[in-house]
DNA sequence: GCCCAGGCAAACT
DNA sequence: AGTTTGCATGGG
């Protein structure tokens, strides 16, 4: 096996940026804060440690620079999306706290099955789910920690295989995806170029995906970053800090103001403090 | 015990 | 077409 800490690592510069942030959000739930500060996880198939030092990350993985260039959106100029978001005053407390996020570009099967999972369900629970499912049907990749499974892998399975996931309900809801998604009547690789409201009617021919999954799994696995998905809970922040709803100038980086104002939120759910910018 | 959790489907008015 | 209810499970 491999030594990950044998290969000399990549060195990314963002400006900005919080790896914290970024991999405890609640956008992906594969990576794990080490006793270091270090990350330790996957990406698909993709073991790595990551860590930050000032303005760098370092990644030590075996997988390509590219790779991870694409998985942390190097290409799109965060700075600017965090003045433009920072500039509408009801979004600059949380631009302040948790402007150091960024929308990773996640595969997009591996986000579609997560978000099946996190319906009404919590982080930390959805990151046992997910562990062991990549544990049980995954190939191994090392460290102890396994790919996640392929489609592929799950269509051929029963609601019963998937019962020492503990997904509960979910678990039909996964294996139909993966029937879909294999089968051929949902098409993931035709996702990112298609329209929004297209590419999410398509993901909720799936049972169990409903318009909240759809979105998250467009943001999170397909690149549509105008997506902003809603439920109850951020609902309810946005009408009370942006009542006229979004500013038009936020459409093509709502995915990334969304997940600012997610993290925010649950990181202070006095709402009469979070809106007057005192947590 | 109780309540909640990055919702959705099915069964109701 | 809008509203309510059940859902499986674990953590606080």
């Amino acid at each position: 096996m491999q030594q990950l800490s044998a290969l000399s690592p990549l060195r990314l510069c963002l400006p900005g940026f919080s790896l914290a942030q970024t991999l405890c959000c609640g956008q992906a739930f594969r990576w794990r804060e080490q006793e270091d500060g270090s990350f330790l996880g996957a990406a698909g198939a993709h073991r790595a440690v990551i860590r930050q030092r000032g303005e760098e990350i370092l990644i030590e993985s075996d997988a390509s620079p590219a790779f991870w260039e694409n998985y942390f959106d190097c290409r799109t100029d965060y700075e600017a999306i965090r003045r433009t978001v920072a500039s509408i005053p009801a979004l600059e407390p949380a631009c302040r706290f948790a402007g150091g996020i960024r929308v990773l570009r996640q595969d997009g099967w591996e986000a579609l099955a997560s978000f099946i999972i996190s319906q009404n369900n919590n982080i930390k629970r959805i990151t046992g789910i997910i562990e062991r499912l990549c544990c049980q049907f995954g190939e191994p990749i090392g460290g102890g920690l396994c790919a996640f499974p392929p489609p592929e892998r799950l269509a051929g399975l029963s609601p019963e295989d998937l019962a020492p996931l503990r997904s509960g309900f979910r678990a039909r809801y996964l294996i139909d995806a993966a029937r879909q998604v294999t089968g051929g009547t949902v098409d993931l690789a035709a996702l990112p170029a298609l329209p929004t409201a297209e590419a999410r009617a398509e993901l909720m021919k799936i049972v169990g995906v409903g318009k909240k999954v759809a979105d998250c799994a467009l943001l999170f696995g397909f690149g549509h970053g105008d997506c902003f998905p809603v439920d109850v809970w951020i609902g309810r922040a946005l009408a009370e800090l942006l009542p006229e709803g979004l500013p038009p100038s936020l459409a093509p980086c709502a995915g990334i103001a969304q997940q600012m104002i997610f993290h925010y939120m649950r990181a202070c759910p006095d709402r009469a403090a979070a809106k007057a910018g005192e947590c």
